[in-house]
DNA sequence: GATTACTGTAATAATAAAGGACACAGTTTA
DNA sequence: TAAACTGTGTCCTTTATTATTACAGTAATC
């Protein structure tokens, strides 16, 4: 799993505690420790699934288009990162003699994808909003 | 996450299908379509674990040590991967001044480790024998 | 309408991770 | 003693990730 599942969620939570104005890709960066480039990149694909609403020129950045609360990490980990666990090996040339080579990577995909749904479940629980507020009150589990 | 996981498990449900013969490295090998060599550090790792004996020596290799339908895939994940889905990314630098960025470390670790547990929660759901079961029938899902 | 401060996005470069290949010592059998 | 194995370390290539740069487009302000 690459790191931009993380940035979202870390960019999406200090949005929240910034509901009244707009942040800079720059400012967002500074925060999470990449490049506004980055941070630009990784914000356009929340604006698509309507998280952030964006804006150009002078004053521009962005800001929650929607309830910190019902954004969920199963939300962000979809938009961001779908597949992230999947295997990426793969071989096709798998001998058509031995039956358990040939039908593996089905089943193993099959499995993956089960599993990721179990591990997007219990992202779906939790939202920027409940993290914001562990943080603010500082009890951080 | 890497294919050392996935290697294991096909491996180890080709070796439940041979309960009665070691295999050689070179065998699994070319089942998984991998180097002789990786097999043979990935099956350290589950012999350590006693998922597998292993012999040196003329005639040697690989064979189940016990019974398929005790080792589940959580079971290999925990030795071959565990914390393959946490986040490498990390930055101490937190500036001290923002309460969001010097906790969401804790908070981001905290979510990726009980997510994970519920991704290893459903691996220990399947068996070496319920997959290779599956794939015997021909029934692949 | 020119300037400034932004986003959007692509291209390239640098860095890190994964996997393959090889080597060789150690072990067991014959 | 030779042959066929495992165990393990190291190097090299490939691939994936991240950083960096660049620049066109947009909106506000002077």
């Amino acid at each position: 799993m690459n790191s931009a599942f993380t940035i979202a969620v870390h960019s999406l939570v200090f949005l929240a505690s910034l509901p009244d104005r707009m942040a800079s890709s720059e400012e967002i960066a500074n925060q999470v420790f990449t490049h506004p480039a980055r941070v630009r990149k990784i914000m356009s694909c929340l604006r698509n699934e309507g998280y952030v609403k964006t804006k150009e020129g002078i004053g521009g950045g962005y800001i929650f288009e929607c309830e910190p609360g019902a954004v969920t990490l199963g939300n962000i980990y979809r938009s961001i990162s779908c597949n992230a666990l999947k295997l990426h090996w793969c071989s096709n040339e798998a001998s058509e003699t031995c039956l358990v080579s040939t039908h593996i990577q089905d089943v193993m995909n099959h499995i993956f994808n089960e599993a990721e749904n179990h591990f997007i479940a219990y992202l779906d629980h939790i939202t920027i909003e409940s993290i914001l507020h562990k943080i603010k009150v500082k009890q951080v589990f």
